[in-house]
DNA sequence: GCGTTATATTAACAGCGTTAACCGATGGAA
DNA sequence: TTCCATCGGTTAACGCTGTTAATATAACGC
């Protein structure tokens, strides 16, 4: 049967290739993210997808190729959000790079087995902020930045500088978001849901740390001694 | 000869073992930072050290013992520097918090291998900011924080939300400088020493990001566009 | 039909962390 | 002094790892 030369579509062959290659790439990813890369193991993998170990070197280099790729489709879904989060406002509006602050840490709540494999995956070769991913999520954050300087919503600055500031701001927010979820701390973490705890972050980041007028000080402090 | 049945110090044989255990820290150390917890093998520190693999279970229950121990280390090296930054300016004065930030600076670049170990071997079970090493770091930031709020240096907030921003803006910067001191970027990057980096990088932090009146902005964005 | 290519297999190798069994020297007690 | 125990170190071995080689089986193009 199947007398077709050329069948339709290479169906059912390559269907089923595409798909274990997929399987890999998803059991890759819960292994990684439960216990990085050590805790990844090729056998483990082939193992879970019903297969010989070695028959996922017909589809990855090897085990970084593997890690490689898992990290990059984790890069892909965080530049999503990011690009969603971030059409729903005007160009050059504060709002708008709130809204990235905001998708940042939604995709880290909704993905934290991707989260915790993108951020604690150490690079084979250290790489910098600049050469992520393609369209990973800095160089939309840059160009935010940059619309805002240019509307004058924000101060201008190099915006390589300023963009890495806020990165490195909402990450160390959302880390420690993440690790609240943890069964860890049980009552001696901060008490917020992590869209509280993003409202209180937020006034730091935007308005600084320098003690201003005592008014000012008074009607702000509202929230948390 | 050595008749006496307790010699004066146990020496010679207690001291060898301390200097053994010593050697094997260094090496682990050493291996940690170039290629992380996945670099570092038991066989390869014997061999450094010039002892056979399995003698290093005398000293240590095992590799993660040993990691946990050179991690303990450098966090320790690291509050020293943090304690001795801090301590040349007074209680309560911001200076106090921004020598904070030059300690954390200057450990960064002057024990880059500590440092890369530090911050880049996840933990075994994941541990929250507060209960990191004893001495070592965030409640030293913690208290800076809460002196200076009391002495009204800085707006009144939770000293955790308010020392996890500074700590992770500040972790931002030197990430950037150490990844800038690889050979990877050689000019596309911000062409700055670090402490000039720094000091381009502090503003951000003291006064935030939105936009101020027109002469504010002007006589504030002289270092780079 | 044949030959090629893709897919998957088993066998094997070197290296890993770790354990077990063993050995020499040292230290304290009889 | 003799004996025993403890410490510091060894080699051998187990089960695991990533990876390669050789092999088989199926599907494809001609």
């Amino acid at each position: 049967m199947t007398s077709s030369t050329t069948s339709p579509a290479d169906s059912e062959q390559r269907r089923r290739s595409a798909q274990l290659e997929a399987a890999i790439l998803e059991a890759a990813r819960d292994l990684l993210a439960k216990g990085g890369i050590a805790g990844l193991s090729m056998r483990m993998v082939a193992e879970r997808v019903g297969v010989s170990a070695t028959a996922i070197y017909h589809y990855f280099k090897g085990k970084q190729d593997l890690v490689d790729r898992v990290v990059r489709m984790g890069f892909e879904r965080f530049g999503d959000y990011l690009e969603r989060g971030m059409a729903a406002h005007p160009k050059g509006s504060l709002r708008r790079i709130r809204a990235l602050a905001e998708a940042y840490l939604r995709f880290a709540l909704e993905n934290q087995a991707y989260f915790r494999v993108i951020f604690s995956i150490q690079p084979q070769h250290e790489r910098s902020m600049q050469d992520l991913p393609e369209g990973g999520g800095y160089h939309l954050l840059r160009q935010g930045v940059v619309d805002a300087m240019e509307a004058g919503t924000i101060r201008r600055a190099d915006p390589d500088l300023m963009s890495l500031y806020l990165w490195s701001s909402v990450h160390g927010l959302v880390t420690l978001v993440l690790s609240c979820t943890e069964p860890l701390c049980e009552g001696q973490c901060i008490p917020m849901s992590p869209v509280e705890l993003y409202d209180a972050f937020g006034p730091f980041i935007v308005d600084g740390i320098r003690a201003r007028s005592l008014e000012d000080a008074r009607t702000d402090s509202g929230g948390r001694v």
